[in-house]
DNA sequence: CTGAAAGCGCTAACAT
DNA sequence: ATGTTAGCGCTTTCAG
C-alpha cells in the first residue's frame, strides 16, 4: 500500500497534525521535528493525496479546459497558454473536446464540476449558450475564451473580431481592390459571425458589393467553396474567416490555374503555425492565442481566490500580418 | 452550499447508504424508494463528488497524459485519440506538456500521481528513462507511446520506426535515387534515433553513401539545415525524420531556386494534417496517431482493471503515402 | 431491502 | 509548539 500521512506520523513519532503542518510549511514547527518528519517522508517516499486534501479543505487545485477540437490548429497554442499558466499557478488541468456539440459541451461541464474542479475555461458555441446560462447560479467560476455571453456574469478574453475583419477589408481597399469576397465560418461560432459582420459593414461603408460564402472552419471547406466564389463573383481579393479556410482556398486557386496574390490576394485569420509554412506564406490577422490562454487562467485564478469585483472582459490586440499571399512584406 | 448526499437522503427520507445505492445502480432497492431518491436528486440538482467517491473507493476515474508539446502538429491527433477513448471509458483526462525536459517530465508524473490518477499515458524522451525506471515499483499503471523502455514493465504502443525509415530509403532507391540525404531529429527522442538507424542501414545495405544532418523536430530546423546539406552532398532525394523538418526543407529548397520533386524529392514522416495542405503536398510515412492514442488508453484501462498478463507491446502499421513531393500519386 | 457506523487521507479548530 | 478530535462526501461492511 501507498504510505499515508499516518505512516509518516508514526515513523517520525509525531501526530498527523504535525506532519500536515510541515507539509503546508507552517512555520511554527520546531526545526528538529520538521527534519524528523521530512526524513520520514523521504524514507517512505510519501506523497500526499491531492484529492484527500481537496476534500478536506473544500478547495481544488484542478481546473478544466473545454474546447471544440484540439486538432484544429488554432487551439493547441491557446491550450498551451492555458496549460503553462495553470501549472505556473499550481493547478492541474483537465481537458475535453466538444466538437462544437452543445450536448457534449454540457456533459463535459457537469462532469468537470463533479470532479470538483475549481474553475473552467470554456470555448463555447452559440448553441451552448443555453447551458452556460444555467450555470449562472452555480458557484464554479468560468472564463470564456474568444467570445462573451451576454446576460451571464462570466469573464471573457477575446479579440475584437468585428474590427479585425473590418480592417482586413480596409487594407484590401487601400491596396486598390474592390472585388473582395469573404469565406465565412459556421454560424454557430460567435467569432465567425462577428467577422462576417465586420466584413459586410466595411464593404457597405465603402460602397462595394459584398460576396459571402458560408462554410465550416476547415481546409476542405475552403477547397470546396472557392470555386463557385470565383465563378460567381470574380474576386481579386479574398478574406477568409480563418486560416484553414484561406489555406484550402489557396490550394484550389492554384489548382485552377490562378495565382496568389497576383490574381487573387488572400488574407486569413488566426495566424496558425502553418501560415508561415504555406506557399505562398499566408497573410493573416494574428491572434495572440497563447496570451489569451494565459490571461484566461489568470482571470480564473482571481475569481477562485475571490479577488474580483464584477465581470471583466479583456480585449486582446490583433494584428494584420502581411505575408506573401497579400503581395508584400511590410512588417513582421 | 452544494447539496451533498446527506441532503438528498434527508429530503428522500432515507439513509445515505440508500442514496449511494441508487447512485451506483444497486438493483436491490425497492422501486418506490428509488424513485423517491431520484426525485430528490433532481429537485436539489445534486451532483455526487467524484473525488469523495475516489477517496472512499480507492479507485480513480482520472488518467493523465504527459506529452512533449501539444503545439507540435503531430500530437493533437494523438491526444484526441486518447481523449476520445478516455471519455468513452468514463475517465477524465489530465494533460501536461514537458517540452522534452526530463525534470518537468518527472515533476508532472509525480504531480499526477498525487492527484491520484489511475494511470498515465506517457510520451517520454530518452533522458526521461531514469525517471521511468524509478516508477517501476509504483502501483500506477503507465502506457508508453511511440517508444518502449527496456527493463520496465510498461506497455507500449508505437510503429516500427526503423523499418519505416528503411522502407522510405528503399522507395527512393527503387525510383532511381542514389544521393539520398537524411534530416534527423534530436538524439534524445527515441523514434528519431530509430529512424536514423533505419536510414543508415538501408543506405549501407544498398552500398550508398549516407549523409545525415541532425537538428530538432521543427520547421525552422528544416529551413536552416537543408542549405548545407545541398552544398555538401547535392542530394536528389531527402528523407526527413518528421514532416515539420520536411516542410521547412521544402520551403528553403524552393527559396534557393530548386524544385521539389524535380530536383529534390522529399519524404517526411508523421502525416500531420498540414502535409496535404502544403505545396507541393508532402509525401510521408503515415502514422496512425489517433489509433495509437485509442490503443494506449485501452491498454491502460486493461491494466487498471487488472485484466492483464505481462507486458504488451503493440506495433501499429505505418504506411508510405506518395504525394506530390515525391513525384507522383500512386495511392492514397 | 434498508440503516448504522466505520473509514478513505487529509486539514483545521481547539486544547494543552 | 504539538496533539486530539472532528469532519470533508462518499462507499461499504455488517446488522436487522
Amino acid at each position: 500500500m501507498k504510505p499515508t500521512i499516518l505512516d509518516v506520523a508514526e515513523r517520525a513519532q509525531v501526530s498527523k497534525a504535525t506532519v500536515s503542518r510541515v507539509l503546508n510549511r507552517n512555520p511554527q514547527v520546531k526545526e528538529e521535528i520538521r527534519e524528523r518528519v521530512l526524513r520520514a517522508i523521504k524514507e517512505l517516499d510519501y506523497r500526499p493525496s491531492a484529492i484527500a486534501r481537496n476534500l478536506a479543505t473544500n478547495r481544488s487545485n484542478m481546473i478544466g479546459l473545454i474546447l471544440p477540437d484540439i486538432t484544429n490548429p488554432y487551439f493547441p497554442v491557446l491550450a498551451r497558454g492555458i496549460e503553462d499558466a495553470a501549472h505556473q499557478l499550481g493547478y492541474s488541468l483537465f481537458i475535453s473536446n466538444t466538437d462544437n456539440d452543445p450536448a457534449l459541451e454540457k456533459e463535459y461541464i457537469y462532469k468537470m464540476m463533479e470532479q470538483q474542479v475549481g474553475g473552467i475555461v470554456l470555448i463555447s458555441t452559440i448553441l451552448g449558450e443555453a447551458t452556460v446560462h444555467e450555470l449562472t447560479h452555480m458557484q464554479t467560476p468560468i472564463v470564456l475564451c474568444d467570445r462573451l455571453i451576454a446576460g451571464t456574469p462570466f469573464d471573457a478574453v477575446m479579440i475584437d473580431d468585428y474590427r479585425a475583419a473590418y480592417e482586413a477589408v480596409q487594407y484590401f481597399i487601400a491596396r486598390g481592390h474592390s472585388r473582395i469576397a469573404h469565406l465565412a465560418g459556421p454560424k454557430n461560432i460567435q467569432s465567425a459571425e462577428n467577422r462576417k459582420r465586420g466584413y459586410l459593414d466595411a464593404m457597405h461603408a465603402a460602397g462595394l458589393e459584398p460576396f459571402v460564402s458560408v462554410g465550416s472552419f476547415s481546409f476542405e471547406s475552403g477547397v470546396h467553396q472557392i470555386g463557385s466564389v470565383i465563378d460567381e463573383y470574380s474576386p481579386t481579393a479574398l478574406f477568409a474567416a480563418n486560416d484553414l479556410l484561406a489555406l484550402g482556398a489557396m490550394q484550389e486557386i492554384h489548382r485552377l490555374g490562378h495565382r496568389v496574390p497576383e490574381d487573387i490576394a488572400v488574407i486569413g485569420c488566426d495566424d496558425i503555425p502553418f501560415s508561415v509554412m504555406s506557399r505562398p506564406t499566408l497573410s493573416t490577422i494574428s491572434i495572440p492565442a497563447y496570451q489569451i490562454g494565459v490571461t484566461a487562467v489568470q482571470l480564473l485564478d482571481d475569481q477562485m481566490k475571490g479577488v474580483r469585483s464584477g465581470t471583466k472582459n479583456v480585449i486582446m490586440e490583433h494584428k494584420l500580418i502581411n505575408r506573401e499571399s497579400c503581395g508584400g512584406v511590410d512588417e513582421e
